[in-house]
DNA sequence: CTCTATTTGTTCAGCGATTGAATTATTTGC
DNA sequence: GCAAATAATTCAATCGCTGAACAAATAGAG
């Protein structure tokens, strides 16, 4: 049933304002131009004295601010535009990958404000000494975003592994990670964050579905369902449905890598045979194109696969076409499952969508049973390498903007 | 992110009342003994006294009746339990299938209070005369129910194919249905439905989904994440996640009969190849057990499996365990991606599950990443052959538990 | 240049719904 | 029979939305 569901508890005379301060708030980042109090009052359906009454909450807790008056035709008092506030509230965005360390700030309108990356292997770091060194990142981060305005009101992690409820790392195989406890070992450093009701100070999740969140929240925003594919060494895929991103029972969802392609096929090291991630991870696509794994770091292997393919070589061509025809027959069995419309290819896919595209469109062509009435979508991510990153810090400042009672009633 | 979501709307001062009506009338289906309005006050977080108010609003609607104090041991003022009504609205279920058609009719607490089945084989009837049948059996059940007091609200029509969000039957393959007007053929009758603001008079959807709808709400309730197969001629599936079923961008998702098992196997109706039906399916299963398709209507062929595997026929144990280890591969798939905690094995299915479960858990243990950290339980439908129907009805007082007001509006 | 139409935004009395404390109701146990 | 305990109701106070009137600010007509 898609109803629209009531708060979990129960609703007194204050969680009305709350509510409509996150409709307000809401609107007004979702507006494609500074809306007026007038508009918001039309688009939400509450009076414009309510709207008023919001919004100089939003106004006096710098949630919002208002913009030079939009030009208008016709006659009539000029409206004052209403725009997220460039300072206050922003999200501190954390990534731990195989090959590099990164770190951004995020502010209440999207943007990124800040954004370090530090290339290394990690492999052979010890977990806490690699987020040793993201949190002196994060301290300089931190700094450089107060120079702004801007207030860290929480951080989200983004690690490529299995991650639970609370935090712990329960492995993230090509890291070499296991059983770490995340929140306990930043716990030992001084607090970045300042504490908002309703705003978790750390969140550790799976990289795919942080930067299938990013997607989400990019510019310009994504469909409201779709499914994010990071291609790098595993496969992971982040699930947005309906705006908000799917997790599973566990918060272990995404796990296209072991869909099974090819069920009598290649071993897999989970235990399976003939799982996606053998067929067009980035380690089985490198051998396919006869490139040695030695001679390639692992940051570079998708960059000499493009110009290879740029440059015509076959046996690249052949291992891109392989590849992605592998991962049309696992994107048709999701679509065929789940009904999306948008596949969206991240990571190390998307630098080499241009070769991945066609053979997975040509598979959802062939297998899915709607298809014909209702085309898929597949394109490469809009956001860069460290979509996760920018996806963690995005996640914060969501919670702002979708709960802003709790910023207000810190800030008074 | 799992926020509680907004209402979509503005929240006005009315709307705070329908929230509560909304949360005390959920709080009463859902509790396993008939709650005081103390009881209530400490779940919900409201206050004795307003409890007390929006249950008098309940009770003057008729939808909760006060039933004889539950026993409780020690002093005081002994408590009046509340109740859903067995009297009031009540939900109208319909179902056109290959080899029958069925009505039954649901109240507010999820019991059938009223059941018919019709057996004949409808793939040579024309929609609009089996529809037209359907009707006259709905009739009778709308007589039937206003003896026992019970209004039907709204009607839900269960039916195996692709559906649009208009009601048109896109495509029912088994059935020989292609793009037929449900709602407009429905409309030549005579209504048997009280409108009721927010219930919509007619659903038309997806055996699958439906199917699911009911083991969600049936006694005991599902879990609130889980997979419900609809082993029937076609292999579909209901996707129920956090409570709610969960349809897709256009409403056709749990097309798991279409999940590549062996991309290069075996050539499917659907264009593509290796597809679990052809694995899985009915007809599948009876051909590789030996037995002719001829000799074997429709609605027999599981039950005559199931006989000669209980007396160990190995034809049919070996098809059955084939069948079982395809299942199994495309279930491992979906909880991979989803990362779901039970598999519900349901229409033809439930009666085969003995001989399924086995080899669809050999493959979840193998094929799941997570399985060692949580087991996944596989397990048959509790509600029996006409479930879709059941699910239908239910879906239907469902929306009245979730949204009161509309009844409430009504009813004066 | 002035007047009118028009649109924006604010002010304020009224009202519905929740709250919290006090009150009433009803039973158990001493 | 009385005190303790639990259930449910009553009522003034309060919070936040509404609707209408009002003030502010501009474009266009004459």
């Amino acid at each position: 049933m898609s109803l629209t569901h009531a708060p979990a508890g129960a609703v007194r005379q204050g969680s009305l304002r709350e509510l409509n301060l996150a409709l307000v708030l809401g609107r007004i980042a979702t507006a494609d131009r500074p809306p007026s109090r007038a508009d918001l009052a039309t688009a939400t359906g509450l009076t414009r004295a309510t709207v008023s009454a919001v919004v100089e909450d939003l106004l006096a807790g710098r949630l919002v601010s208002e913009s030079d008056p939009a030009p208008r035709s016709g006659a009539g008092r000029p409206a004052r535009g209403l725009v997220l506030a460039d300072q206050g509230p922003a999200g501190l965005g954390l990534e731990v990958n195989v090959d590099y360390l990164a770190v951004c700030v995020v502010d209440l309108a999207g943007q990124v404000r800040h954004r370090t990356v530090h290339r290394a292997d990690l492999r052979p770091v010890a977990p806490a000494d690699a987020l040793a060194r993201l949190v002196e990142m994060a301290g300089a981060a931190r700094e450089d975003a107060a120079r702004r305005g801007l207030t860290l009101v929480g951080a989200a992690l983004a690690v490529p592994g299995l991650v639970d409820d609370a935090g712990l790392v329960r492995l993230a195989p090509n890291l070499g990670w296991r059983d770490v406890p995340v929140p306990a070992l930043l716990a030992e450093h001084p607090p970045l964050i300042e504490q908002v009701p309703g705003v978790p100070a750390l969140v550790v999740d799976n990289e795919a579905n942080l930067a299938a969140l990013g997607e989400l929240h990019s510019q310009p925003p994504g469909p409201a369902s779709f499914l994010h594919i990071s291609g790098e060494v595993g496969i992971g895929a982040g699930i947005v449905l309906d705006g908000a991103l799917f997790r599973g029972v566990r918060g272990w969802s995404g796990e296209i890598g072991h869909l099974p392609v090819h069920p009598e096929g290649r071993p897999c090291r989970c235990g399976g045979q003939g799982c996606l991630e053998q067929y067009a991870g980035q380690e089985a696509i490198v051998a396919a194109a006869g490139l040695a794994r030695a001679e390639l770091p692992a940051d570079t292997a998708t960059a000499r696969l493009a110009e290879l393919a740029e440059a015509g070589d076959a046996d690249a061509l052949r291992a891109l076409h392989d590849a992605g025809t592998a991962l049309g027959v696992a994107v048709a069995g999701v679509v065929n499952l789940l009904d999306l419309d948008t596949v969206v290819l991240g990571g190390g896919y998307a630098a080499l969508s241009p070769w991945l595209c066609p053979p997975v469109l040509a598979e959802i062509g062939a297998r899915v049973l709607t298809a014909a009435w209702s085309p898929v979508t597949v394109r490469p991510s809009t956001l860069g390498a460290e979509a996760a990153a920018v996806g963690a810090a995005g996640s914060v400042v969501r919670r702002i903007v979708g709960q802003p009672a709790g910023w207000l009633a810190r800030a008074g």
